[in-house]
DNA sequence: GCAAAACGATGATAAATGTCACAAAATAGT
DNA sequence: ACTATTTTGTGACATTTATCATCGTTTTGC
């Protein structure tokens, strides 16, 4: 279960783990199964692991005062979940976090990261590499608030084509911050060229 | 010129610097002059330095086919600016940034970043603490997406007053992803309450 | 295998926002 | 001080996108 987070992290830096480190990580990171639409964290919580996705895909939301769900964020197989505020500054959480498939799940507390994990190199390789990837791919999104509805789902299409094989369009939509009639009419129109 | 620069890092990490770090950092921060309208960053270039704004302020934007200019990050003093994805993966930049007020900076290539900077424990904590802080502050832009043009202001408005006083509306608009026209009006509305 | 739920498409209409045009007000440069 | 430039406000209209309603299709749970 271990085997796919350790390679994840060899390929995610240059230094290689000792025996030792891989004995720490395999205590620090529980693993956690959730069924599809269960809750990995609930608004009004404080966010108390990141995940590493073994298998599955997660989805984090907002819900509005009408009740109407806003995708923050989709993930799958070899991406991370939290949500970061709530993690480092312990505050409540204003997100969702549930499974949209059954997943597996590699769980790590804030303190077994800070205390067990930072001594590692590999893994403050790994970290700043993320946090890097992290801020190149956030500045693309923001970018892209300034482009039409049309122009957000080509890019989508670009970045993630996964996403259209994981997730239903109304996700997709709400993702993009479209409605999921504006995504349909989008897609019947595309199609026609 | 470098005290801003050691108050704001002493600020953002436990471990003081030695004598023999600040003569470092000293050294690799360059200082750099830039007028009104200067460029720091011209689309198509590969961002060599990242700068720490010591006085002045400064915008990151895109233009579009249409030369329309979108903004994607205005900053002030005591933040940091750079095209992040250019300064790391030494790609061509897709933006421009330039001074909006003229400006005193302290550059730093990523070379002397790297080499010099990486063994001073108080810069590495105090990147670590600026990763999170920009990974907490984009989240909550991401999340802006799905708000009304209202709503998006009103945020804006609590989250960073200290723009409406830089930055003239036609900014703040570009910012926010809306029409000048529309910004214009929904102030406007607001203030008849 | 079947009922229920979820999903996607599409028309009609409404609401939000953009575009264009122009004028007034504020600001900067000399 | 005064001219040129930038910035802001506002009306008329166009466009984009949302909302509501409905229906056929697909998927899911039992």
């Amino acid at each position: 279960m271990h085997e796919t987070l350790l390679t994840y992290i060899s390929e995610h830096s240059s230094t290689p783990l000792t025996a030792a480190e891989v004995e720490v990580i395999k205590e620090v990171f529980v693993p956690k199964k959730l069924k599809k639409r269960q809750f990995f964290l609930q608004e009004g919580e404080v966010c108390k692991y990141a995940a590493f996705i073994v298998k599955g895909a997660m989805r984090q939301y907002r819900v509005d005062d009408k009740g109407v769900e806003h995708i923050l964020r989709l993930s799958i197989e070899n991406w991370w979940v939290s949500d970061r505020e709530s993690y480092i500054m312990l505050t409540p959480s204003r997100y969702n976090i549930d499974a949209w498939e059954d997943c597996e799940l590699l769980t790590l507390t804030r303190a077994d990261f800070l205390g067990s994990l930072s001594a590692i190199p590999a893994i403050n390789e790994m970290t700043k590499k993320m946090d890097d990837n992290f801020a190149i791919a956030t500045q693309r999104r923001v970018s892209s608030i300034s482009l039409s509805a049309e122009e957000r789902y080509a890019e989508l299409v670009q970045t993630y084509p996964e996403f259209l094989q994981r997730f239903p369009q109304h996700l997709i939509a709400s993702y993009l911050g479209i409605s999921r009639e504006t995504l349909s009419r989008l897609r019947s129109h595309a199609a026609k060229k």
